[in-house]
Formats: C-alpha cells, sequence, structure tokens
RNA sequence: GGGCCUAUAGCUCAGUUGGUUAGAGCGCACGCCUGAUAAGCGUGAGGUCGGUAGUUCGACUCUACCUAGGCCCA
C-alpha cells in the first residue's frame, strides 16, 4: 500500500476557480426563491429600526458604474446592520418624471413624425420610464443588492403622484410659494425654465464687446460741464440683451477714473484701468486721468441708452468685480440674475424682449423684433457701430452655462415662474441649523451643504413641460387672477391618486374644478396651469412618501447616501421640503461617496475612452469582483477604476477564496462534536483565536464607521498572512499526516471550523455571492437557510489572550531570522524543501532564551523544519557576532519519513513500517482500525 | 474666477498630539515546493511622502503659494 493513501487531504466541493459570471445567477435565484431578503428581515423584526432611505436614481439608461457603487455601499449597510440585529428593510426607488426622458421621447415623435399630444407624449414618458425601471432593477439584482424589489417606489405612481401634491399642499398652506417675474436659466430650444441643478459650464466663444453709453444728465457736476463728448464706457459678451438694457451699475466702494482720450472723456473703474488700456489700444500718450473719484459720487449720473432713446441711469451694485469689464456693467434686469435683483431693488421694468424660443418680440423695437438672439447679435453689433457707440469686437472663450441636456448655451431671461421661497419665517436659518444635528460622513461634507444652503436662490418649481407633476394652480380668464389654493391642491392630489397627473391634462379636466370660482371676481371661467413641478420637487419628497407610507419603514430617516452633486441636490431640497413641510430634518446621518474616475483620477467619459461599464465588470469577472472592488476603495474620496486595479482586486479575491476553499476542505471530517474546548487548545491554536478576535474587532469598526475598506484590508490581511503564509501552511503536517481523530488534529480543526465559521459572517455584507457560496459548503455547522440569517460575529473576550499574542510576536521575529537563513541556504544549493534542514539556534536576550526554551517543543513546526536545536549563545557565538541570533542551518538527524517528509530518528524503529517515523506510525496504525 | 475636497511605493490602503533609517498587503524580480496545484511558501528590489518656499532644533504630519484632479458654483 502507498503511504499516500493514508494522507488526510483536503477534500470540497467548493472549487478553486469561482466562474463568477456563471454561478452567481445561481445564488441569485436562490436567494429570491427562498426570500431570503424578507427572512433576513423578518428575522429582525423585534430588533431596533434603522432606515436607509433609498435615493431614487433616475429611470433612464443602463445602470452606471457610480450608481452600482452607490447601490452596492448601500447594501453593505443593509446586510450588515441587518446581521447585526437591526430591523432595516431596504425600499428601493426610481425617479421617473423629467427632461431626460420626455426629450428622448420627443426626439422618437420627431423620428417617427408623430404629432405631439401632449398626452401622448405623457403616455409614452410613462412606458418608457417603466421600462427603464424594469431593465435597471434587474442590473442592481445582478449586483448582489437586496431590498424590496417588488415593492420597490417610483415617482410616477399614482400614490406618489398624490403625495407630491399632498406635501406641496402643504407648503402653500404655509406661504412657502409664490409667482413672481424672475430672471432665470432658460433654455430656448428646450424652450423651459432650468433649475441650477440642471446647468452644466462648457466652454463656449462669445463676443465681447467694448461699447460707450453717452452722457445724459450729470446734476454734481462729474464731467464739469463737459456732456456732447462724455461716456461710460461698458463691457459685455452679450450684444442681444443691449436692446433690454435699462441701466449702468457701479460700486460704490470702487474708486473710478474720467479720462481724456482725444478730447473725449470717459468714465471707468480705477482697477480695471491698466487692463482696458490693453484692451483698447489705449496708452499713457494718447490717455490722460482727469479726475478721481468714487463709485458713490456716480449715483445720479444718467446715460443714454447707446441704440434706443432712453435713459440709463446709474446704479449701485456690490455684484460689480474688478476682474474683467469696465467697473461699469450693463445692466438688463430681464436678463441676469444680478441685474434682475437691482433692477427690482430701483424699480426699474423687467425688460424682456426675448420669446420662449429665443426671438425678439416687439419690445426689442421694430428692427430686432422676429430676429433670432443669434441674427439679433449681428443686427445689434451693426446697430452699435452706427451709431458709433462700439469701441472693440472680439471674441472670447469662456465657461458658460449650457443646458444638461441639449448642450446648448442658456440664457437668462425674465418669466413668469413658482418658488419656493427659501427665507420665508427664518428658512433658510432653521435648515442651517438643521444641517448642525446631522451627521456629515466625511465631515467635510458639512461644509459643502452649509455653502449650498447659505448661497440657493429660491427654488424654481415651475417647468415649462410636459413630463410631470402639473401645477394644480388656476387663472381666471377674466380678470386674470392667480388661485393657488390648498384645498384645491389637496382636491386634486385626491382626484391624481385615482386618476394618474395626467387628468391634469386631460382635455374635459376642468369638469372636475365646475364649483371653482375666481376669488377675486366670483367667475367661473378658469384655465389650469400647464407648468409641471420640477422633478427635484419629486424627489425631494421621497423620503415623507415612501417612509411613511411604506409597511415598517419610518420617518424621519437614520441614513441618506448619495454622490457629492446630491449637496445641490437631494440632501438639499430633501431637508428644504422636510423642514417646509414638516418642520422635521428628514435624516440622522448623511454619507457622501465619491465619484467613479478612471487611473489618473479623470472623471469618466465616453469621449476620453477611459470609460468602464457595470456590465463589463459583472460579466466578466462578476458582481462579487465589483463589490469586492467597492470595498477595498476609500469610497469617500473619489473611487478609482481601471484594468490594474480590477486585477488586484481579482488578486485579493482568490486569496480569499482559496482560503475558504482550504477551510472547508480540511473540515470534510470535522463535525462539532469533535470540538476539543479552549483549555484543551494548544497555544499555538489559542493565538489564533485571539487574531480572529482581533480581526472580528477590527471589522466591526470598520462597519460601524462605514469605512468598509478598513474592514475589507484586515479580513484580507488576515487571510493572506494570519492563515495562508501562517497557520494554514505550519498546520498543513498535523492535518494531513496524523490521526484522523487525534487531539491534535482536532483542536487545530476546532480553531479552523471557528475561524471559517466568523470568516464566512464578515464576508457576507461585502462578498455576499462567496460567503454565500461557501457558507453552503461547510460541512460542520448546523446551517441556516442563508449566511444573511445569522448573526454578525462579536469578539468574544475569554477568546483573547494579549500575554500569548506578545509572545507569539517575539516568535516571530525569530521565525522571520530563520526564513532569512533558510533562503540563504537555497539560494547556495544546498537546500529545497525546509523540511529538509535542522535549525540550529541561539539568542542573545536572556528572555528571548526563556521564551524559546518554552516554546521548545513546537518551533520546528512553526518553522516547518525537521529538528530545532536550542544552543548557548556562549556555545557558538564569536566575538563578532552583532545580531540578536546566531542561526545555523544543519542536516537533519536520523532518516527522512517516507510518510510525512519530515527527518526523524524513529524511521526505522518499527518492523512493520520500516521506512515511517513513529508519529506516522502512530497514525497509520490508529487510523486502520 | 469662487467654495469645498483629494494628492504617501506600479495598485489598494496605514501612518496616533510634528521627533530615531516612512509601514502593510498585493503586484514585480528571483528562488523553493509539487500532499491547497490555473494553488502554496520564501527572499528581494521599489516611495523622501504632488511641487516650491516658509515656521521649527526637527515636518509626510503646521503655514503660504503653485501644479494636477474631483464635486459644486459664477
Amino acid at each position: 500500500m502507498s503511504y499516500k493513501d493514508t494522507i488526510l487531504l483536503p477534500r470540497t466541493g467548493f472549487p478553486m476557480r469561482a466562474r463568477l459570471p456563471e454561478k452567481e445567477p445561481d445564488l441569485l435565484a436562490f436567494w429570491k426563491e427562498r426570500n431570503i431578503y424578507e427572512k433576513m428581515i423578518d428575522a429582525r423584526s423585534k430588533g431596533k429600526t434603522y432606515i436607509l432611505h433609498d435615493g431614487p436614481p433616475y429611470s433612464n439608461g443602463h445602470v452606471h458604474i457610480g450608481t452600482a457603487l452607490n447601490k452596492v455601499v448601500k447594501d453593505f449597510i443593509i446586510k450588515y446592520k441587518s446581521m447585526d440585529g437591526f430591523f432595516a428593510p431596504f425600499v428601493p426607488g426610481w425617479d421617473n418624471h423629467g427632461l431626460p426622458i420626455e426629450n428622448n421621447i420627443l426626439e422618437e415623435f420627431r423620428e417617427k413624425k408623430k404629432e405631439l399630444s401632449r398626452q401622448a407624449v405623457r403616455k409614452r414618458c410613462r412606458e418608457y420610464a417603466r421600462e427603464y425601471v424594469d431593465i435597471q432593477r434587474e442590473e442592481f439584482k445582478r449586483l448582489g443588492v437586496l431590498g424590496a424589489w417588488d415593492n420597490a417606489y417610483i415617482t410616477m405612481s399614482l400614490k406618489y403622484e398624490s403625495e407630491i401634491l399632498r406635501i406641496f399642499a402643504k407648503l402653500v398652506k404655509k406661504g412657502y410659494i409664490y409667482r413672481d417675474l424672475r430672471s432665470i436659466h432658460w433654455c430656448h430650444h428646450c424652450e423651459t425654465a432650468l433649475a441650477d441643478a440642471e446647468i452644466v459650464y462648457e466652454e463656449k466663444t462669445s463676443h465681447s464687446i467694448w461699447i460707450r453709453f453717452k452722457l445724459l444728465e450729470d446734476p454734481d457736476g462729474i464731467f464739469d460741464g463737459a456732456k456732447e463728448n462724455a461716456y461710460a464706457l461698458v463691457w459685455t459678451t452679450t450684444p442681444w440683451t443691449i436692446p433690454a438694457n435699462l441701466a449702468l451699475t457701479v460700486r460704490s466702494d470702487f474708486e473710478y477714473y474720467v479720462v481724456e482720450k482725444d478730447g473725449e472723456l470717459y468714465i471707468l473703474g480705477r482697477a480695471l484701468y491698466e487692463r482696458v488700456l490693453q484692451e483698447l489700444g489705449w496708452n499713457s500718450e494718447n490717455v490722460s486721468i482727469k479726475k478721481r473719484l468714487s463709485g458713490s459720487d456716480l449715483a445720479n449720473l444718467v446715460f443714454r441708452h447707446p441704440i434706443f432713446a432712453r435713459p440709463a441711469p446709474v446704479l449701485e451694485g456690490d455684484f460689480v468685480t474688478a476682474d474683467q469689464g469696465s467697473g461699469v456693467v450693463h445692466t438688463a434686469p430681464g436678463h441676469g440674475e444680478d441685474d434682475f435683483r437691482i433692477g427690482k431693488r430701483y424699480g426699474l421694468d423687467i425688460l424682456c424682449p426675448v420669446d420662449k424660443s429665443g426671438v425678439f418680440t416687439e419690445e426689442a423695437g421694430e428692427r430686432f423684433a422676429g430676429l433670432h438672439i443669434d441674427e439679433g447679435n449681428k443686427e445689434v453689433l451693426k446697430a452699435l457701430e452706427e451709431a458709433q457707440a462700439l469701441l472693440k469686437h472680439t471674441t472670447i472663450d469662456h465657461q458658460y452655462p449650457h443646458c444638461w441636456r441639449c448642450h446648448m448655451p442658456v440664457i437668462y431671461r425674465a418669466t413668469p415662474q413658482w418658488f419656493m421661497n427659501i427665507d420665508h419665517q427664518g428658512h433658510r436659518k432653521k435648515a442651517l441649523d438643521a444641517i448642525t444635528k446631522v451627521k456629515w460622513v466625511p465631515e467635510e461634507s458639512f461644509d459643502r451643504i452649509k455653502a449650498a444652503i447659505e448661497g440657493r436662490p429660491d427654488w424654481c418649481l415651475s417647468r415649462q413641460r410636459f413630463w410631470g407633476v402639473g401645477i394644480p394652480a388656476f387663472y381666471c380668464k377674466d380678470c386674470e387672477e392667480v388661485l393657488l389654493d390648498a384645498d384645491l391642491v389637496n382636491r386634486t392630489a385626491g382626484l391624481v391618486e385615482k386618476l394618474s397627473a395626467d387628468f391634469w391634462f386631460d382635455e374635459g379636466m376642468m369638469s372636475h374644478f365646475e364649483d371653482v370660482r375666481c376669488p377675486k371676481c366670483g367667475g367661473s371661467n378658469l384655465r389650469p396651469e400647464t407648468d409641471i413641478l420640477d422633478v427635484w420637487f419629486d424627489s425631494s419628497c421621497s423620503s415623507l412618501i415612501v417612509c411613511r407610507n411604506w409597511e415598517g419603514l419610518r420617518w424621519p430617516v437614520e441614513l441618506f447616501l448619495e454622490g457629492p452633486d446630491q449637496h445641490r441636490g437631494w440632501f438639499n431640497v430633501s431637508l428644504m421640503t422636510s423642514l417646509g413641510a414638516e418642520d422635521r430634518i428628514p435624516y440622522e446621518t448623511v454619507i457622501t461617496h465619491g465619484w467613479v474616475v478612471d487611473h489618473e483620477g479623470r472623471a469618466m467619459h465616453k469621449s476620453l475612452g477611459n470609460y468602464i461599464t457595470t456590465d463589463e465588470v459583472v460579466d466578466k469577472y462578476g458582481a462579487d469582483v465589483l463589490r469586492m472592488w467597492v470595498a477595498a476603495a476609500e469610497y469617500t474620496r473619489d473611487v478609482r477604476v481601471s484594468q490594474e486595479i480590477l486585477d488586484r482586486v481579482i488578486d485579493a479575491y482568490r486569496k480569499i477564496r482559496n482560503t475558504l476553499r482550504f477551510l472547508l476542505g480540511n473540515l470534510v471530517d470535522f463535525s462539532p462534536k469533535d470540538k476539543v474546548p479552549y483549555e484543551g487548545l494548544p497555544a499555538r491554536e489559542r493565538y489564533i483565536l485571539h487574531e480572529l478576535q482581533k480581526l472580528i474587532r477590527a471589522t466591526r469598526e470598520g462597519f460601524e464607521s462605514f469605512a468598509f475598506h478598513r474592514a475589507f484590508q484586515a479580513i484580507y490581511g488576515f487571510c493572506g498572512v494570519t492563515l495562508s503564509s501562517f497557520y494554514m501552511d505550519v498546520v498543513k503536517d498535523t492535518l494531513y499526516t496524523r490521526s484522523g481523530d487525534s487531539d491534535i488534529r482536532r483542536s487545530v480543526q476546532t480553531v479552523m471550523a471557528e475561524v471559517l465559521d466568523v470568516l464566512v459572517r464578515l464576508l457576507a455584507p461585502l462578498s455576499s455571492f462567496t460567503a454565500e457560496e461557501a457558507y453552503q459548503a461547510n460541512p460542520v455547522n448546523e446551517k441556516k437557510e442563508s449566511v444573511f440569517l445569522e448573526d454578525f460575529p462579536d469578539a468574544t473576550a475569554d477568546l483573547e489572550d494579549r500575554d500569548l499574542a506578545y509572545e507569539f510576536s517575539r516568535l516571530f521575529e525569530v521565525r522571520d531570522e530563520v526564513l532569512r537563513a533558510l533562503e540563504t541556504e537555497r539560494i547556495s544549493g544546498r537546500l529545497g524543501s525546509a523540511v529538509d534542514a535542522r535549525i540550529v539556534i541561539a539568542a542573545k536576550d536572556a528572555d528571548r532564551v526563556r521564551l524559546l526554551k518554552k516554546y521548545e517543543a513546537d518551533l520546528a513546526e512553526m518553522f516547518i523544519v525537521s529538528e530545532v536545536d536550542l544552543v548557548d549563545w556562549e556555545d557558538i557565538s564569536v566575538s563578532s557576532d552583532q545580531s540578536e541570533f546566531i542561526i545555523k542551518v544543519e542536516k537533519p538527524r536520523g532518516k527522512k519519513c517516507v510518510r510525512c517528509w519530515l527527518w526523524s530518528e524513529s524511521v526505522g524503529s518499527h518492523p512493520d513500517h520500516p521506512e515511517i517515523c513513529d508519529k506516522c506510525y502512530e497514525a497509520v496504525t490508529n487510523d486502520q482500525t
């Protein structure tokens, strides 16, 4: 017989090669069929509630890798909290209304040359949104994200749409909502107002013109009586706004010069003097400074519009800057935010002679009416030239706001819009106070939200679009009265709940409101508002709607978790709405994750070709690899992804997987009844249990602080260092060659079973598929249906032994030296395997000697050599020895045992088995009986 | 242009209140093993801490500026 057959090698059905892309779907099916999510939640129904409210991704396109990261981190938290005993249901959701879908559908209609009926478009938008909800749901599920997928929320559901209006009604009732003319971003291509969040800044080439406004009135004698030849110098990049000019603005705390050039007088800011001269090709030889004065001295000047015969009075505003232009700013209240505000303050008209499609109206004057602003630019330039008002015309490349969907440059346009008043009854102050009570992760995130709230303008809630919830206001056709009433909004909500928000746009919808009268004139001749609500309003309501209406949830919630753009977006608007409607903060903790970027830290763009998709990773390597990539990253910063990064993650995955496999394989013949009690375990085994407790603590700390990479690094280090390169390597001889039922082998297995059990549970929230696979393959424990029904491990103080750990750390120092000595032997060619060596060792330090003596019997195993001889320092040291140890590598005594490959003097002492050692003889004879 | 943030070996991460030759794992090179085998083990080579200038007896750790990048805003 061959001794090889008596060796107890590992056996397991848990394969080395994971083949995750093929196998993960089976596990998904398993979780689904057995309702593991529901069971995971139900098992903790008596636990403390922990709600992570899902921010709704937009139901358009496929799941981007950043969105995948978002959901995976959420899944880490839900699974950890659940396993740790919390009742943590997860209700995912989607944002459905809005421009991106509508634009896609309009494109579709255009291609098919269909007639654009509002209801037809809405119907198609609904279908489209539904399709992508289905697609994304499958993509999220594929990542192993557990949640109430069949009970998810979608903002276009009847319930949700109606609740949006009920929340809106509360704001109406409390006086937050108003309608006003307002200069706002406007896309004349999409023909809609745009919210701040819908603006992207892109490079644009604009006109750059220097023009002059002739003096009209100078009551304070600023120009010392000069009139015909006195001007204000002005710079602008938007010639088309000149017809809307109604004023000039200066800054009262700036200094200004009156300069003379070729007999003409100009007023301009001192700080910009040099720059203006350079720009206009003037120089100190032909320009002289006539007078210096402060901005406040200019207050009574009035200039003449450069084209029209109307005045442009000088105003004072602090938005005038010294970094460009002349210090005198062209002011058109209908076409700029600052312009609008100052126009209001000074009681100017809000002149906006441009219609929704960007065409000049009659108000722009005969010459310009009917021209699109692009044409208008040219015509204005011509007019300025004719009026001899144009001093210079060039172009400038700069960052300019563009529409986030069509990427056309946007304009400012004053139009009547609906707003939420952010300063209503100290609302902004309340919000600023509220955020101090929230825990922001990372902490810097607080500064961002603070800046975002401090600086945010009133919320423009209206959109002139098709796909959204209609604003339930009415207009009296007789007296133009605007009617927005909380009761009517609530009544509309009731209709929406039955009929969907679509009903508002039905032809006969007014039949539902036949009793409504104009409060001003009493007339019944009303028409409905056609504007829809900003989609940000939809999503701002999500926590309120979902967490108060879904069974098991409650509001406010523990956690929001999204990307950094949401400081101005969802984190912000959710707070605005919740505080306004309910006077409460919606969240206790807000986590911000970073952006997914390429290997150089650059944003991923399809055009740069540095794009990695979720599919690519999942289909090629598996969702667990993607999950591990997330787990390894410090995700509060930007998270890099590249082939190399994925390769390293795959390496880590394999290491962890093989560790599990080794543990599983060596536990085939082990069952709980074979367990050796702690007191009976050898030091090495107790040391591993100590390290295991340390691992549990580190992992828990990582999860508790949402620093999953700390947890991951701890687990990975434990697998790679503590287990693979030390414990599992050292223990192989025992596992393979000792008698199957020997105490020493059972001791090792006891520890390995414990390690496996803990490891699988620690891994479950992160590497869910593999943890479940290993859990199911575990031959030892009585199993629950799924690893997610297990508790998250807790460290056991009784299994810790710091003194022992210290001793081992000192032994490892010796081990390192021994390994180096063995390596030297190998390099010289005298040695192959370490088992063919005997180590002679002497230490200088007395404590160390005592330690080595204490563990003398274990050293050979620890170094994986055949024999270790401890000798006295004096016996072998020479005066030149500087180091702490002397280590010699010698040939072992006795003969090599053919069974265990270790050398022993006992080989040959057993006539019935002449080629094996005592230890093997015992094992062989024992196991045969 | 402004606000907030990031920048430690090829990669992912550690670096406590500033204090001796900056750490780990992976990868890489070289080697061993062939009883975890599309595995396992060992040894070794890699950073002067994005750059510059300061503060200090002493800075990866503090300050300023700059560069690159990210998010937001103008």
